[in-house]
DNA sequence: GACATTTGACCTAA
DNA sequence: TTAGGTCAAATGTC
């Protein structure tokens, strides 16, 4: 999915959820029996959150343009998460996602680094994918942004040919889809706490188990461990956590758990 | 003990 | 020279 500039997305993302936030207040409005005022109030409130977003990300185009000559994105006022990489020339060229709650994309990613970026308070995280050994090039690098706290402003470099190529040669492929908890700031139970006494789940939360016999392979190989070397391969299931009181702190720190269940896909995803 | 994550250091493009 | 991207040793967890 290669979409336009960051901005135009969060933009257009933006619009999409100020209409939307409008068209439910209108509906509240009417509503009847009447609703109550505080559902009318947080309707507005969600409606006022997408105009200043809209108007930040606005300003921040206009000063970029502005100044088009300086390097510096800390002068700008569109978050560093969503301004255009300034340098990314090894590897092949991205494509960008924003994605609200989740930053899952059914691959299974390994974490490789988190750097401090100028002008912006979050972090950002650089994965690779798992099966790198298997010969998969592709890497991520995720972002929060900003100004919309919920929303994470992905890039994806290379291809998967692990999809394509290692996955397929499984019997039991790779997930075509995450499990993923919706990394937010609004204080969502984590997945794993939640999925932990889950009857549909398990495995989950057998941390050690998902590194021991999920893991992926290559990377720094000596502490990788192949999956065609596992007997007891299954599916895994890429879960992100995000206490809320920690990434409100700007900490940015979730964990990412890979976790294996033993269930079959189909039974995971119904 | 085995493995994943963290984080400081290093590399390199701009 | 700066800062983004990556590496790899140290550390933490199970």
């Amino acid at each position: 999915m290669a979409l336009a500039t960051p901005t135009a997305v969060v933009l257009e993302l933006m619009t999409m959820g100020q209409q939307s936030a409008a068209h439910l207040r209108e509906l509240l409005r009417a509503a009847s029996p009447p609703v109550q005022v505080e559902h009318q109030a947080l309707a507005a409130e969600i409606l006022r959150c997408c105009d200043r977003v809209i108007a930040a990300v606005t300003a921040g185009a206009t000063d970029k343009k502005r100044k088009a000559t300086d390097r510096g994105a800390t002068s700008c006022h569109l978050p560093a998460a969503a301004m255009p990489s300034k340098r990314r020339v090894r590897g092949a060229e991205a494509h960008r996602e924003v994605q609200t709650d989740t930053t899952a994309d059914g691959f299974v990613w390994r974490k490789y680094g988190q750097k401090d970026i100028n002008g912006s308070k979050h972090p950002r995280l650089y994965y690779r994918c798992a099966f790198r050994g298997e010969g998969c090039a592709a890497t991520r690098r995720v972002q929060r942004s900003q100004e919309e706290p919920a929303a994470f402003v992905i890039a994806y470099y290379g291809e998967h040919t692990c999809g394509a190529a290692f996955c397929q040669q499984r019997a039991e492929p790779l997930p075509p889809t995450v499990v993923d908890s919706g990394s937010n700031a609004c204080g969502v139970v984590s997945a794993v706490d939640r999925n932990r006494d889950s009857p549909l789940l398990p495995s989950l939360g057998a941390k050690q188990g998902a590194r021991r016999h999920g893991a992926a392979p290559g990377d720094t190989s000596r502490r990788w461990l192949s999956p065609s070397s596992s007997s007891s391969y299954s599916s895994e299931v890429e879960l992100g956590t995000s206490p809320a009181e920690e990434f409100l702190d700007g900490n940015f720190d979730w964990e990412w758990e890979t976790v294996v269940n033993s269930l079959s896909f189909g039974d995971l995803l119904h």
